[in-house]
This record gives structure tokens, sequence and C-alpha cells, in this order.
DNA sequence: ACGAAATGTAAAAAATTGTTAATGAAATGT
DNA sequence: ACATTTCATTAACAATTTTTTACATTTCGT
């Protein structure tokens, strides 16, 4: 079963605050509830939250201030504001700061939740595997296809991601050309393995300023994926 | 149990305004009365009604030109125009600065709270979910799909919003192409992927005057929304 | 050292993508 | 109800990128 999703309230009204904690616990929401600004960007800073509901309208620091902290240090965690009136200034100061939704008292606790679901649905794609291969300075982002090392990131094809991930999986072993056939392409024809050949010729080329990598051909067998560790 | 649905009347005629207020409060609504424009405008601005009934016919300040101001603050409370007859121009006039219904005199009190019930009850529909997304300084609203920045707003249209929220929703990320599809069209084909491309050039086009947004294309897979945040 | 097989790589061919415009369906205005 | 506008889609063609082909080079058994 799925985690309970993590709520900071942030409302300066003591009553409302404790009768949104009961409802949106009903919800089966995990409420963390904070009366002033100042503790709950405390709160917000050393814990995590899939979501802050913000009132507006508080003394000291209010909602508006408070999110543009949040933003400061967070520029995911969606915002909902609470605010008494749809305002049309007020609306178009809390877009500038990142909100997300924005529901104007009074409200139902069912449009309320209704919102929060919709904008926790919206969320981050399911980021597959988030998949990194390492080696020596390198990583491989399997999922953005870019191969990062120190000073710059370097774009890659699928194919070229796919054959370099088997490499690195495989350093300083010999790889077989059916076996990368097979592994890469599913299949091996003499003119797939020629295309091999040019996919090799390009990673070489990705590789040529640095003299800790290279890839050996050993013939008649396959190829070498040779990783100097210093 | 339910608070009282609370309605603003501004009607300048105080016998007329004292029988509405009482037919009203009988039929179990709370009413505010004011005579004149300016001060029941300081009324709405400060509290919050369910429901405005507003005279056409009013000397000072008439009941459209206090229905744009109220329009410039609140933009969800229904408004119903009493007008004493149904001139078609002042209909025209009364929707298109947001009116919800319309009643002429002269009414019966019966004819009055069915309207007003169906208002309410039609208010309580939530069409709107204010939502927004943000990435640096944008602001997309989904609701009235527009792309707000510092200085401008942009009118998008529903596929154009639709497929820029995915993108900011997965900033720096590489979305592949049949995720995309399936996610805004529920459907991949040749000639949806080309409308796809479509999308993209356009979408380029609202940021070409901003070089920290990027879409750029991984070959034979997908689109990344580059942000550079700084 | 010679020739067949294997490999390296540039250039041609094919596929994908970028962009503008034409088309037609649906929404809106009158 | 009819005209107009709007907008997604399709079409057409240009630009870009990948894959295949072609040919040069290397390897290695003989």
């Amino acid at each position: 079963m799925m985690a309970k999703k993590h709520i900071l309230l942030v409302e300066d009204d003591e009553s409302m605050g404790f009768l949104l904690k009961d409802s949106l616990e009903n919800y089966n929401y995990r409420v963390t509830h904070y009366s002033d600004g100042r503790s709950a960007l405390n709160e917000f800073l050393s814990h995590t939250f899939d979501l802050c509901l913000l009132d507006v309208m508080m003394p000291n620091m209010d909602g508006f201030t408070l999110a543009s902290e949040i933003r400061k240090n967070d520029l995911d965690t969606p915002i909902i504001f609470l605010t008494a009136k749809a305002m049309k200034e007020d609306r178009i100061k809390g877009l500038k700061l990142g909100a997300d939704d924005y529901v104007t008292k009074p409200f139902s606790i069912e449009e309320l939740t209704l919102r929060i679901k919709a904008v926790l649905k919206r969320g981050k794609v399911l980021q597959t595997t988030n998949q990194q291969i390492s080696f020596t300075k390198y990583t491989l982002d399997l999922d953005n296809l870019i191969l990062n090392t120190e000073n710059k990131q370097i774009q890659l094809t699928q194919k070229e991601a796919d054959i370099l991930a088997l490499f690195a999986s495989n350093k300083n072993t010999l790889l077989k050309r059916d076996f990368i056939l097979k592994s890469i392409w599913e299949d091996d024809s003499y003119f797939i393995g020629r295309s091999l050949d040019v996919f090799i010729s390009k990673l070489r080329k990705h590789f040529k300023t640095d003299p800790t990598i290279s890839i050996t051909n050993i013939h008649g067998s396959g190829y070498k994926f040779e990783v100097l560790e210093k």
C-alpha cells in the first residue's frame, strides 16, 4: 500500500486549521499544521512534503512570502493557496510565485480534496527507472541518453546509449560480436554487423580525448571496452 | 446544517428593496441590502457573498457598472440582474459582464427564488480547478490556457497547453514520442506523430525570444523541454 | 608476403524531424 | 440558419540525423 501523502498546512486561524487537518486526515492524507509562516518554513526545510496548503492572509509572514521562500529551496512541491476572495491581483501575484492552484474561501472539503488530488496526480512522469551506469569519471544517464563527465555532457542517440551501457556494465571484458548484436538488435546479420562497426567508430570519437578509455577490437571475436582505473 | 446563503441585494427603491429582503429571508436566505452601488461595492469587497442581485436602473452607479467593478475583483460569485424590461441590448450587455441570469420586473418572488436556487446550484459545479504549473518566470494557467510571464501573457490553445503542461511537469527529462502521443492523444499513429511535430514547432515559437527555454529533439527517441534555472 | 576475411570510416541513401501552408471540421458570431 | 473564425490535422517540402553501402585498411592463416 502506498504511503499517505504528506501535506504541510499553514493556517493562522486555529479552529479553521484544526477543522482542515481533521477533514483532510479523514480523506487519508497525513497533515502537519502550523499557524505561522516562519515555523512552517523551518518545518518545510527539514522535512519532505508532497504538497503545501498555504493561507494567504496571515499575520507575521503571509502566504505569498512563505511561498516565495519555499520556492527558493524547492521548485517542485505543489502549492495551493487558500484565499479569502478570488481577487484578480492576488491571483496574478500567486501565479508569479508558482502557485499550482487556488481555493477561494469559503470552500467545501470536497472541492479542496478534488483539487489536491488533481494537483498531486499531475506530478512527474513515472520516472521509469532513473537508470544510471558509472565508470571512472563518467555517468551514463539511460533515461535521458546523456553521458555526463566532469566538465561536459554529451547527448547520445538511443543506440549509442544502449551499446555504451552494455560496454560499461562489462568493462575490460571481451564481448563477442554475436552477443552484442543479439543484445542490442535481437538479430544478427551481415549488415547489422556492419552497423555495429559504425557505432563503435562513433563511440570512439566521443572518447577520443580521453586516453583512459578505449574500445579495442579482437579480430574475429568482438570488442573490449577498456577502462584504465587509475 | 448548512449555513444560510448570503445574498447581496442592491436596489435603490427602498420599498422594493425592503420587500425583496423580507421575502428572501422567508425563503431562508441571509440578505444584505444596499440602495446605492458605491457602498454596495465596498461591502462586497470586504465580505463574502454567495450571490449578487443587482438592479440595473439605479442613480449614481447603475447595475452594469457595479457588476463590472465586482468582476474586477471576483470572477466567480454569480450575479442576477433585476431589469425593468426584457431589453435585448441590456441582456447582451449584462451577459458580456458575466451575468448568470436575468429577472424582468414585475416578477413573483417564487420566480426569483427559483432562479436563485438554479444559479446557486449551477455555481456548485466546479468547472475551474485553477490549476497552475510554473517554471522559471512562466506560469501556465490550465483553466484559462494562458501562459503568463513577466510582461505579457500568451493565449494558448487546449492542445498547446496540454503539451506544455506535460513538458513543464517534466522539465529537463527526455519524454519519448510514444509516451507523449499516448498521454495527449491516447493513440499513436504516423499522422498524429506529425501533428505533435507541428505543435512542437508552435511551442518553440512562443519561447523563441527566451534563450533559457528550449525544446530539443533526440532523434528517434523524443523531446526534452530544457529549462535553464538561473 | 599473399589473399580472404574482418574492421574502420566516409559518403550515399533512408528515415526522422522542422516548418509552412492547405484542408476540413467544429465552434462561434450574426 | 448561414457566414465567419478558429484550430487540429494532413500535406508538402526542406533540413537534419541515422543507417546502410561502399570502399579503404588491417589482420591473420597460409
